[in-house]
DNA sequence: TGAAATGTTGGGGCG
DNA sequence: ACGCCCCAACATTTC
């Protein structure tokens, strides 16, 4: 019998591992829930309510297919392949088929539990599913990691415009015959994570056919126009599928799919929308590649070894104030808000709170990479390394550090009308366009706002950040 | 996937 | 008509 191993691709359809495991024989699901490894690794208790939520309704479909789905807990990590191995005793399995994870400690994981399978002449199946392309397989002539975005996309696009098979999803998996094992029931809850409003769960439903339902709609209502939305964060203009993506509710090769349907089969489309759209997948693979391709980013390590030294600021106050949308700074409490009221921020609003965060509070970004993992629905290691330390530029390829985002004026820009400042701080939706933007800069005779002063001045900061920057260049 | 400082140009007000 | 100043608008450089 075959074991199939659910990790952080809860889906049926287009599912690589879970179509062999099914079509060479019988097969059982497993879940583990390594609740202690999850606090470790700052997850937040919203996505973990998703990953339960969504597992309620895998059981179901599950069922529907006579596929048993197992519940084992395991809060030792280094235990999981022992784990792994009595449940195949337990089931006489000889096969167990998963899809490849790309963090180090769930790479060590994989590489223990083959070598614990191997020992006892179990088959383990790790399939390539994730990405687009397999990690290691976009390298330079050198057969280097690419460093750079544009290089790596370059490659990325020679091959997906002439390779078919890039597109091609796995058919739903056929009916088992019937075996009488009984799925396990899925916690509602797990101890040690805090409860989730039921607003968030609202907001974020699970299921497969919810997640085809916004990439559908994504693609045919607002793709079209996502190279000039995607900036506004008052405007519906992304996918917002990250969500499902991370937990894999939906395939690569689904959005891929999708994509190529709205232009008419043809790629490179004529669809600027649709480019641009790809590229943002293509910044996926490009952070999941360099996540493995140089492991220390993983370890909270800058990946520019030079840059350890940089004397970040230990402000205790400034932290609880950025975290909780008391900056002073509307555009950035406005984001830090929606952060913790839908689980999920807009990303060019990532970018800004990063960007003030490590440059204008000189904060270590890794306070702000944990804060947003802790928090967000969709956190990705990968992605979410990548995205800080491209801001805190201290990554490779990031931003030049002298390029330092000026709040106001990209609130300015990109929330005009401060529609998308309004909705979460109603303290200020009074303001007019001009004023909601600074509001004590326009602060009228007389007027009280129940609205914290900004905590930083921005010109002084942009230099003290320039300067801790210059300080450790060679 | 910048922003600020500095430099240049040219139109218009004004004595 | 002319020189002078102001300053907006744009360009360049600096961080």
């Amino acid at each position: 019998m075959n074991l199939y191993w659910f990790r952080t691709d809860l889906r049926i359809t287009d599912n690589t591992a879970l179509h062999y495991a099914t079509q060479n024989g019988q097969t059982v699901a497993l879940f583990i829930i390594t609740a202690k490894q999850w606090l470790r690794h700052d997850d937040a208790a919203c996505k973990i309510d998703f990953w339960l939520r969504q597992l309620q309704q895998l059981r179901q479909q599950l069922d529907a297919l006579n596929i048993p789905l197992l519940i084992r807990y395991c809060d030792v990590w280094e235990e999981i392949p022992h784990l792994i191995l009595e449940c195949c005793k337990n089931y006489a399995i000889d096969r167990v088929y998963c899809n490849q994870e790309y963090a180090i400690n769930e790479l060590k994981r994989d590489q223990d539990t083959q070598q614990l399978l191997q020992q006892h002449q179990i088959e383990f199946l790790n399939h390539h599913d994730r990405l687009i392309f397999p990690v290691g397989s976009i390298k330079n002539k050198s057969t280097e990691y690419y460093k750079v975005f544009s290089a790596f996309k370059q490659v990325c696009y020679e091959r997906l415009y002439h390779q078919e098979h890039y597109f091609q999803t796995y058919p739903y998996p056929q009916k088992q015959t019937y075996i009488n094992i009984k799925s396990d029931v899925t916690p509602n809850s797990i101890v040690g994570f805090g409860t989730v409003s039921p607003q968030i769960q609202q907001q974020w439903q699970v299921g497969e056919e919810q997640a085809w339902l916004r990439l559908d709609q994504f693609i045919d209502e607002r793709i079209n126009q996502y190279q000039s939305n995607r900036d506004y964060p008052a405007i519906d203009g992304t996918s917002q599928i990250s969500t499902y993506l991370n937990a894999g509710l939906l395939s690569i090769r689904q959005c891929l799919q999708a994509a190529r349907i709205n232009t008419d089969g043809m790629l490179p489309s004529h669809n600027i929308g649709v480019n641009t759209w790809l590229d943002e997948l293509l910044w996926r693979e490009f952070y999941t590649h360099i996540l493995y391709g140089f492991p220390h980013v993983s370890r909270n390590q800058p990946f520019k070894a030079e840059l350890k030294n940089i004397q970040w600021r230990d402000a205790t106050e400034d932290l609880h104030a950025w975290q909780h949308g008391l900056t002073g700074f509307p555009i950035i409490d406005a984001a830090m808000r929606q952060l913790l009221a839908t689980g999920w921020m807009h990303n060019r609003l990532r970018m800004i709170v990063a960007m003030f965060f490590s440059k204008n509070l000189l904060m270590d970004w890794r306070l702000g990479e944990q804060w947003f993992m802790q928090h967000l629905i969709d956190g990705d290691l990968a992605a979410n390394n990548g995205g800080w330390q491209w801001c805190a530029s201290t990554g490779t390829d990031s931003v030049p550090y002298f390029r330092i985002f000026n709040p106001i004026t990209q609130s300015q820009k990109f929330d005009p009308e401060g529609q998308f400042i309004r909705i979460w701080l109603p303290e200020l939706a009074h303001l007019d366009n001009k004023a909601i933007h600074e509001p004590y800069k326009y602060l009228k005779h007389n007027e009280i706002l129940d609205y914290p002063q900004p905590i930083v001045d921005l010109k002084q900061s942009r230099s003290r950040a320039i300067a801790a920057f210059q300080a450790i260049k060679v």
